[in-house]
RNA sequence: GGCGAGAUAGCUCAGUUGGCUAGAGCACACGGUUCAUACCCGUGGUGUCGAGGGUUCGAAUCCCCCUCUCGCUACCA
């Protein structure tokens, strides 16, 4: 009976807060797949979890007070919350704080370095003693420290490095003879132009800038750095141990699909292939970066209270209707989009329209007509042919799009079942037949095989909205079928009675009902954040707190002297073009008193060069000059940068004259 | 700058190795119908298939060039 297993996993989310319907998406995708092939027969494995270590996690815990243990319980319970809501069927739920992961982290860190894959190692550069910071020649400013002017010296911070380039053209070799390996191919050309090709740089694999993290036994300053933490999730739970690994994991290792997001499509296709390598271990069969689902118009932010939650859908939509929607609506190759209206739309015209009522006005037919029950008669029609043609067809075409991993036209090939069966319909017209008495066997017929067509959509349609499915079988008194019997038509039991009174699967939505309660969604959501906003500044209130605020990382504390070696002055634009060899720079002619330098700027994505041309600017004119993109830039102009990178020139509030002294 | 992908109906997209009047869904309009959740079914587009050139009996489909968009990547004082 069985096909074989098949382990199917998730990213796991990172704890650093609530996840948004974009995140949630790959459960729901991961989930469709993981049941999809449960019912093909095959022993599916589903793992999915989060990521839990890290600087970052360490500082927001910080921020608000707690244990970085504790933040991530709380957060992992949110987001274990939310994949349970949308009714995903994982069979495992790492945490990579879990004992045995961490436990098993180690070791395999212990075992790739004692094999000689990672070495101990050193990010060399110039080192400046006081400031504990390091700086590449690059940086230098005059050959001295940066931040403080003083004398720099050779030296090396310590870290752990993993030989990338030993496994390189093993993997190259395995990324040309098995196509299917990156999915979708698009991104196999990019990994293999941009990292393979030009040659890998060893990774580094261990930090000693924070401590939230798997410790290094061997050598307890260092933490195991993200990739070689999260990415063995994979393993680790599944009972793999450098001393021997359990039955579970012979079983299900290697991964059939490692299911991600487009943004870690590298780690996924190079690193962790490189580790596996390490270990002696087969590598996973398929990794799939699907495509982003983004919000439409206005960005996404908590500050705007915009952010689509999944929680918030299946309050105004229910569970089944929030995972039709993402699986519908996500293209294979391109990013989707989500706005409140489209989830409306989606949900009345196929919810709604093609599916409830269908379901809705079989039922009240047979009811009507016959007391509800069903039965075969025999007696066809011209019609019948093409209604079963469709419907035991279309468990095939799902198959078909369900290898590939459409999932998105998966779901489109059962709705076309429900399509044809409201067609069927007008085509018999069931209440002309009612009228005339010769006909009540025909008439039988019909709605025989309405009920049996939409029991085999339904069954179909269980991978994606599993109750839905089982509520619109359990209206027609029957079972979800199989997969194996879908090519069959008849198998409904003649002479069963349905449900008297039909529940409505999906009430269409008014949008001038559901956008208000979106509304007051957004409202609670951005009070919500001024409060947590508040929280984090101490208890004072956020003032315009319609405007998003910016915390970046701390720099060390420079003195009044270290400050007063910068030369800053009011500089006039007085020529400005575009770097031609970059997409990015601008070379400006800078008029600072009587002198004219020349600077160049990555700012071209913000100012055309004729905007520029009259503005006065603020100049930082002693730097050291340097060549960008083969163009000599003597300074440097000042410049605010928000989240999105828009850039904001900094302009004297009052007019002064080109090469007025700042300070 | 390097590599890659794309530009088809108002919107989202299909269009296999070049071939019959270029399609689907949504939206819109009209018609039909009344079993049903004002639903369902049918009909409706003059779309320069991004611009230009070429190969061919024939090109949305192949070749060249141009414009624009997007992805990854590098530089971005």
């Amino acid at each position: 009976m069985s096909k074989g297993k098949y382990y199917i996993t998730t990213a796991i989310a990172y704890t650093s807060g609530k996840p948004h319907i974009g995140n949630t998406y790959e459960i729901i995708l991961a989930d469709a797949i993981a049941r999809y092939k449960r019912a093909e027969g095959y022993d599916v494995w589903f793992q999915t979890g989060t990521d839990e270590h890290g600087q970052k996690i360490q500082e927001k815990a910080e921020a608000v007070g707690i244990t970085p243990q504790a933040y991530v319980d709380e957060v992992a319970g949110v987001v274990k919350n939310i994949w349970d809501l949308v009714d995903s069927s994982y069979d495992s739920f790492v945490r990579t704080t879990d004992d045995d992961h961490e436990a098993c982290v180690k070791k395999i860190f212990k075992k790739l370095y004692d094999k000689g894959d990672i070495y101990k190692g050193a990010y060399e550069g110039m080192y400046c003693t006081p400031c504990e910071s390091f700086w590449t020649e690059s940086q230098l400013v005059d050959g001295k420290c940066p931040d403080c002017g003083r004398d720099v010296k050779p030296a090396k911070e310590e870290a752990y490095f993993f030989k990338m380039s030993k496994y390189a053209d093993r993997l190259i070799e395995h990324i040309n003879t098995h196509p299917e390996f990156i999915q979708p191919v698009s991104r196999k050309n990019e990994m293999m132009n941009n990292f393979l090709l030009p040659g890998l740089q060893d990774l580094c694999v261990s930090r000693t800038s924070f401590t939230w993290g798997v410790q290094v036994d061997f050598d307890p300053k260092h933490v195991v750095y993200v990739w070689l933490d999260a990415l063995t999730n994979y393993i680790t739970k599944i009972g793999y141990d450098p001393d021997g690994s359990n039955e579970m994991f012979a079983k299900n290792w290697p991964a059939d699909l490692h299911l991600i997001g487009k943004d870690i499509v590298r780690f996924h296709t190079i690193y962790w292939p490189i580790f596996l390598m390490a270990l002696d271990l087969p590598l996973p069969k398929q990794v799939f970066g699907h495509p982003w689902l983004l919000q439409g118009g206005d960005k996404m932010s908590k500050s705007k209270g915009n952010v689509i939650y999944a929680d918030d859908m299946v309050d105004l939509f229910g569970v089944d209707a929030t995972r039709y929607f993402v699986l519908h609506e996500m293209p294979f190759e391109n990013d989707g989009v989500i706005t409140w209206d489209l989830v409306i739309e989606r949900f009345n015209s196929d919810l709604a329209n093609i599916l409830g009522n269908l379901v809705n006005r079989t039922v009240s037919m047979s009811n009507k007509y016959f007391d509800g029950v069903v039965r075969s008669t025999g007696v066809t029609g011209e019609v019948d042919a093409d209604l079963k043609a469709v419907v035991t067809g279309a468990q095939a075409k799902v198959a078909d799009k369900m290898d590939k991993l459409r999932v998105a036209d998966a779901i489109s090939e059962v709705f076309t079942v429900f399509r044809r069966c409201n067609k069927y319909i007008d085509e018999t017209m069931p209440w002309v037949l009612a009228k005339d008495e010769a006909q009540q066997d025909r008439l039988a017929e019909v709605l025989y095989n309405l009920t049996e067509a939409i029991t085999i959509g339904a069954s179909l349609l269980h991978s994606f909205l599993p109750s839905t499915a089982e509520k619109i079988v359990a209206q027609l008194n029957t079972e979800l079928r199989s997969l194996d019997q879908l090519d069959q038509f008849g198998l409904y039991e003649s002479g069963k009675k349905v449900v008297e009174k039909p529940e409505i699967l999906f009430a269409r939505l008014d949008a001038k009902e559901v956008l208000p309660k979106v509304e007051a969604i957004q409202a609670a959501q951005k009070a919500e954040y001024e409060a947590e906003m508040a929280r984090l500044n101490g208890g004072a209130p956020v003032e315009a707190a319609e405007e998003a605020v910016i915390d970046i990382e701390a720099k060390e504390e420079i003195t009044f002297d270290d400050f007063m070696k910068l030369q800053f002055q009011v500089g006039e634009i007085i020529a400005c073009e575009a770097v031609p060899k970059s997409k990015k720079l601008l070379c400006s002619q800078v008029k600072i008193g009587s002198q004219v330098k020349q600077i160049v700027s990555g700012i071209r994505s913000s100012y055309a060069p004729e905007d520029m041309v009259g503005k006065k600017v603020m100049v930082l004119v002693n730097l050291k000059p340097a060549k960008l993109a083969g163009v000599l830039s003597e300074g440097m102009l000042l410049c605010a940068e928000d989240a999105e990178g828009n850039l904001a020139l900094l302009t004297p509030e009052k007019n002064m004259p080109s090469g007025a002294e700042i300070a």
